[in-house]
DNA sequence: GAAGGCATGTAATGAGTTACATGATTAT
DNA sequence: ATAATCATGTAACTCATTACATGCCTTC
């Protein structure tokens, strides 16, 4: 008879055992927590913050309270052998590498299919937007700085960092685009 | 009787199209030029590669030649309507947002629940791993810039200035954590 | 008390991931 | 000739995404 696997968790696990760490939650709750952090540089839908819990449940990690009456929400906390799940992972090695989705960079990469309009149109787009969500990261450091905890800030700076970095990289390629149609 | 929907295109579609408008190729030729150029920052599943190209062309966008004998490889190549569609997309706004799925990133946001050794090993680890990944980049570069087209030695660019961003943020942030454990 | 938006969830579909499998080719 | 590795593909499964659906609360 062979043991019944435990699953290997994903991101999202970890995600939703850390936000639980804090505290009990519903998945409505997960959703705005996430959508204010990490959701920033990695997109959950909400329905996987629906699901995921239950996964976690179902894997003895969480444990699920279903309201009285009324709406009969479902409200989750972590489990001791979740923190012990948490803890692995966090002392754990971390061997993926970093991806980049950027839609941009695509575009970019095979963008000699496509008109020099194109290109002057996406360099000025992804800079902006580049800029924008930079300006954002900074004021919503500006507001947690004094009460979040520390790693959460350090997280936020990289994200400015980032931002900047690659803000930089779309000004720069814009300014040799436009000397080059000058000439 | 509505129209047949056709789907939406995913950024694999793209990835698919934009290398066939290269050149005719086999899945596996698509593994290869992936794994070497944007599979460095998004990466995709061998198989992605294989089922995407037979739903293009259920789509009508690629056509398939099918080898006699042997092993009756499949080679596809662009058709009229897959390059609209390159062109199309090239030409569109670029809405969503960048995402960076870097599960260093993750353990960072919830390394309170981690002890300070983990901390450390982090920071060390996602230093020196984003440090090789720009001196391959950079490397990679070297090599290419000569032949590649323009925009794709552009897309590396982008890359190593991103690695070499993130490769200071761990050391600057190594250098803050090492200096208050002598204090 | 009606409208609009926020909160809460499920279902259907489609895509991505992992594992498996085996045919060619090259090196020894 | 055998082993090792490269090339090629499919199947099963899990996950993510999108769309749908509706309850609850506020505000006018």
């Amino acid at each position: 008879m062979p043991e019944p696997r435990t699953r290997k968790l994903t991101a999202t696990s970890y995600v939703v055992l850390g936000m639980l760490s804090y505290s009990p939650a519903t998945s409505y709750d997960l959703k705005q927590w996430v959508a204010n952090t990490i959701g920033n540089f990695w997109a959950f839908a909400h329905s996987q913050l629906y699901d995921e819990p239950a996964r976690l449940v179902a894997d003895g990690y969480v444990a699920e309270e279903v309201e009285e009456g009324g709406r009969r929400r479902r409200t989750y906390s972590i489990l001791p052998p979740g923190r012990e799940a948490l803890r692995e992972w966090l002392s754990s090695p971390t061997v993926d590498q970093t991806e980049v989705r950027d839609l941009g960079l695509l575009k970019l990469f095979f963008l000699n299919f496509g008109t020099r309009k194109d290109l002057l149109q996406l360099a000025r787009d992804r800079h902006e937007s580049h800029r924008e969500r930079a300006d954002a990261y900074e004021d919503q450091r500006t507001e947690i700085v004094d009460y979040a905890d520390r790693w959460q800030v350090k997280t936020i700076e990289l994200g400015i960092r980032y931002e900047r970095c690659v803000e930089q990289f779309w000004s720069d390629f814009l300014k040799e685009l436009e000397e080059e149609d000058l000439s």
